[in-house]
DNA sequence: CCTACAATCCCCATTTATAGGGATATTTTG
DNA sequence: CAAAATATCCCTATAAATGGGGATTGTAGG
């Protein structure tokens, strides 16, 4: 192997950047190629940097993984990247396989798998945390046509929030009441009615549990 | 310096406890004593085994690192532990604190930060991030008799919940409402408004979604 | 200019959660 | 064993959220 993997790591936190630098220097087929502490930084350096594999933490403070891959998507950036998460959300995998990441681990997965992990998404082949595998079979059903590739299926995007929605629903997910946002919003108890039932409706939740539990997921805490 | 300072990981991120082992092998006057996965293998394993410095993640499924230290001083077993948590949460700090783990260190924080924690934990020093000190000076005002010694302050702990609570707590977490979660535990629905108001008063939050919250920073969901 | 959409406001009905109160049986623990 | 904690159930009442419906304004894009 006369070239080594290029790596580069997105998250904002130091120590697991760190521990997988560790990582990757075990291993003879990899080398860093910088990392980022948030979304922004790896926006500046993916339009300046060649790049082998990504590996992006999913949930980073105000640019998060679902955000740099939709730029990367816009911008038409070519790119090999593998999710990192603290969850093994199924409605996660869908939507960032939808958005061109080819790998999807769980931070609770061995060191290994991920080693494993950058080499098949170098040659662009899919990988996924085994739980996940699961998951998505029983979600897309077991027929050999349909497993061959998720990214060309049907898949069902959140409908995306306004802004105004995002401001309610982070209220929200701060233990407000709908008489208190409107009293902070300034505006009436009735339109943030109205808002919470929107942001019910596009995030496919039943309940405010649910709106807190999609803001935690994406860090807009 | 003849003995090595033995350091034992307890994380359920496995990636995560990997690249601390590969940071603890950059230094030698650091060693590798273990790790553990859940908070029931570590439990077993300081029954057994004698550790210098403990690295403990807050967030553990089942038993976490709250319990853990908990335990810890049940058993009256002497430790040096350092708390590894995703968030920077002062109410969680003084808990800990209270119960006598000597470090708190954010996963933001710099690998060497945490190299430095266990140095200064192995000889009985506190080790807080940055961002934790200024806000436990904040907190506690900054005389100095105040600032010598966090551990001999009046600390007000939350009352721990009973398994039942914790139960309830993380299918509310879940998106159940009392009806749900009554049909599920086989209860009446009386019972399980109970037990929410038990937990909404122990948690000193003031509604459901304050106990969602409280389930996600604790990761029992 | 017209349309679509966002943001705003309102009504009604129903369900759910919150907040008091209290009661009783079982389990844990000193 | 006795005391304390836990888990269970019930009542009443109010507050809040949910799920329909509809209506108006302003504005950005085609």
């Amino acid at each position: 192997m006369r070239n080594k993997i290029k790596v580069h790591i997105a998250d904002d936190h130091k120590i697991l950047i760190e521990g997988i630098i560790a990582l990757i220097k075990t291993d003879n087929s990899l080398e860093l190629d910088g990392f980022s502490l948030t979304g922004k930084e790896l926006l500046d350096w993916v339009s300046k940097n060649e790049i082998d594999v990504l590996i992006l933490d999913i949930s980073m403070p105000i640019i998060d993984g679902i955000e740099v891959l939709k730029f990367l998507k816009r911008k038409n950036i070519p790119h090999k990247t593998i999710l990192l998460s603290s969850y093994d959300d199924v409605q996660i995998v869908k939507k960032v396989l939808q958005l061109g990441a080819l790998g999807y681990l769980s931070k609770s997965s061995a060191s290994t798998h991920l080693l494993k992990a950058i080499k098949m998404v170098k040659n662009n082949e899919q990988y996924f945390s085994n739980d996940i595998q699961k998951d998505l079979l029983h979600l897309y059903g077991n027929s050999n046509s349909k497993k061959r590739n998720f990214k060309g299926l049907e898949i069902d995007l959140l409908e995306p929030l306004t802004e105004r929605e995002i401001e309610v629903l982070k209220l929200i997910a701060k233990e407000y009441n709908s008489q208190e946002i409107a009293e902070l919003l300034i505006i009436s108890k009735h339109t943030v009615e109205s808002h919470r039932k929107s942001i019910l409706r596009k995030l496919n939740v039943k309940n405010s549990i649910g709106i807190a539990m999609f803001a935690v997921k994406h860090n807009m805490i």
